[in-house]
Parts: structure tokens; sequence; C-alpha cells
DNA sequence: CAAAAATTTGGGTATACTCCAAAAATAAGC
DNA sequence: GCTTATTTTTGGAGTATACCCAAATTTTTG
């Protein structure tokens, strides 16, 4: 016991913004234009242009100009853990009397910055739940590190 | 019910490092120059220095030039939110499988981001606990919002 | 294929946080 | 009490995040 975890990733690469587009192109899903996430995030075109463009370099995502992007494999797998996460923790909160709303625009302000171990403790100490409360929390990555080895 | 808590403030007010000045002046008690704060911190005397100025200007610190810093009225207060926060926060992660220790220390990267609801709703339902992991809780402005009007 | 729409680039602003070097003030030693 | 040593502050500068505007570019459409 206590093999730390696969260390493939922190949960902390990513500054808060940068987790936002990540999570929104994950669950807008394929290819996704500049325009639909500007609009999203409600910030200007050349802010999502840049940031986009800084998550192709570090690999996360596949970037066609004028095409639009699409996540890599490493950003795939990388979304679902940010969207795993902010379910987690939202569910979390909500056993603390916050409602949905709360919760969520709570653990959207803090989420960058919980490690991925302390979210695979929650999880784990929650019962792996499959229902949060802003939709469905998939336990691929969480299930596979309590059980190999 | 519902009269929003007292909204002298949320809780957002502060940046992350400026809620580890404050948190630390309040721990040290009186007055305290700048050196001990650069030393417990890690970080250049100057930049210590920068900083509580602004804090002072922000109205939470008395800075006498030379002579250190001590918490106004305001300060204390605010601060003494802000430990109450960091151990109901780490308190709440401890019961998730997380040792004191990595509470603590999930808790600094991310205590700034959660809001005084937040906190007080976690507060009220853990039941106002008397003792953290990291220290007694005290809970004078808790105990407030809940009871009064 | 020209006009419209989307996207990117270049340039700039703001906040947070940091350090170094030099100036200023206080504290200590003789 | 005055000179040295220490502490603190100031000035200058750098990095990172995050944002916008205007202009250039590319794609799409009528």
């Amino acid at each position: 016991m206590n093999e730390q975890s696969c260390p493939e990733f922190t949960g902390l690469e990513l500054s808060p913004r940068k987790v936002d587009y990540l999570k929104f192109i994950l669950e807008k899903g394929g290819t996704v234009k500049t325009t639909e996430i500007s609009s999203s995030l409600k910030v200007d075109p050349s802010t999502t242009s840049k940031t986009l463009n800084e998550l192709a370099g570090a690999g996360y995502l596949n970037h066609v100009p004028y095409k639009g992007v699409d996540l890599t494999e490493l950003g795939e797998v990388y979304a679902e853990f940010l969207v795993r996460r902010h379910r987690i923790l939202s569910l979390l909160l909500t056993h603390y009397g916050l409602s949905t709303e709360e919760a969520c625009s709570e653990v959207s302000r803090l989420e960058a910055f919980v490690s991925r171990d302390a979210v695979n403790k929650i999880c784990s100490a929650m019962g792996h739940p499959m229902v949060g409360v802003c939709g469905e929390i998939t336990h691929e990555k969480c299930f596979h590190e309590e059980h190999h080895s």
C-alpha cells in the first residue's frame, strides 16, 4: 500500500482559467471553435486564441489554426480528471449545507488548487459516488488507482 | 432565516499570500517585525515590507515604519476568520482520509478561495467543532451569525 | 469572388508575487 | 556618543496569469 498512486500528474499543473478551458472543451466534445469557448467563458476571442495556443504547446490540445481544437490523449485524460474533481468536490460541499449552485461556484473558485491525491482520497472515502450534483461522475482512473498493485 | 449572514466581508478579499501574512501576524501576536515574517514565509524582507504596506493601506495592519506591524481591529477580526477557515477546512479534509499534514498543506493552497458563507455553513454542519487538527477553533463570529435575528 | 465572419497577432494594461541593490533608520558595541 | 552592524525600506526589474483592443489574416458565404 501507499504506492503514491500513479504519478503522471499532480492535478496542479494548470492555472484556474486553463482548467475552465479544458473542462469546457471536454464537455462540448469533438472539435471546438474559438468563438464557442469565448462566448461560454465570456472572454475576448483573442484571449481564447492565445490560451488555446498555450494549452496546445503544453500537449493538452491539437490546434489547427482557424479550424479549432480538440483534446489530445493527454488532454482527454486530464480533462476527465478535471471534471471528476469538480464534481467530487461539489458533491462534497453539498453534504455541508451548500446548495448545488453554491457548491459549484465555490468549487469553481478553488478546484485548480486541489491535488489529485486529495481528490482520490476524498473519492474513496465517499465510496466512489456515481452521481454528482452537476453531472455523472466517472471513475476510470480512480478505480484503477485503487485496485492495481 | 437567510439574512445572508453579516455582510462585513466575503472572505475573498485577500490574495493567497496576504492570507499567509495575516495568519502569521495573528498567531505570532503583538507587534511583529519584518524579519520574523520574512523568515517564516521564506521571502525577501523587501517583499515583506511591501506586502505589509499594502495590508496597512487596506486597513488590516498598523505599520510603524522600521518598528513593526500589529493588527487593526478589522485585521484582528479578519485574521481570526482566516485562522478559523484554515482549521475548519483542514479538519474537514481529515474526515476524508487525508493526514493532518496533507490536509493542512492542501488547505493552504486553496483556502483563500473559500467564501465566508461556505465556511459558516460547513462549520454549522460539523456542529461547530472546538478542536481542529492544527489548533483550537474559535467560534465567536460563527455563533453570532447563527443566533442573532 | 467580394464582402462578412471568425481567428490570430501585436501591443498594452493590471494584479500578484518575487528578488536584488542601494538608501535610510534603528540598534549595538566600545 | 559615535561608529559599525543590523534591520527595514525604496527603487528598479522580472515572471506568470489573465485580460482587452485594433489590425492583419484566413475562412466562409452570398
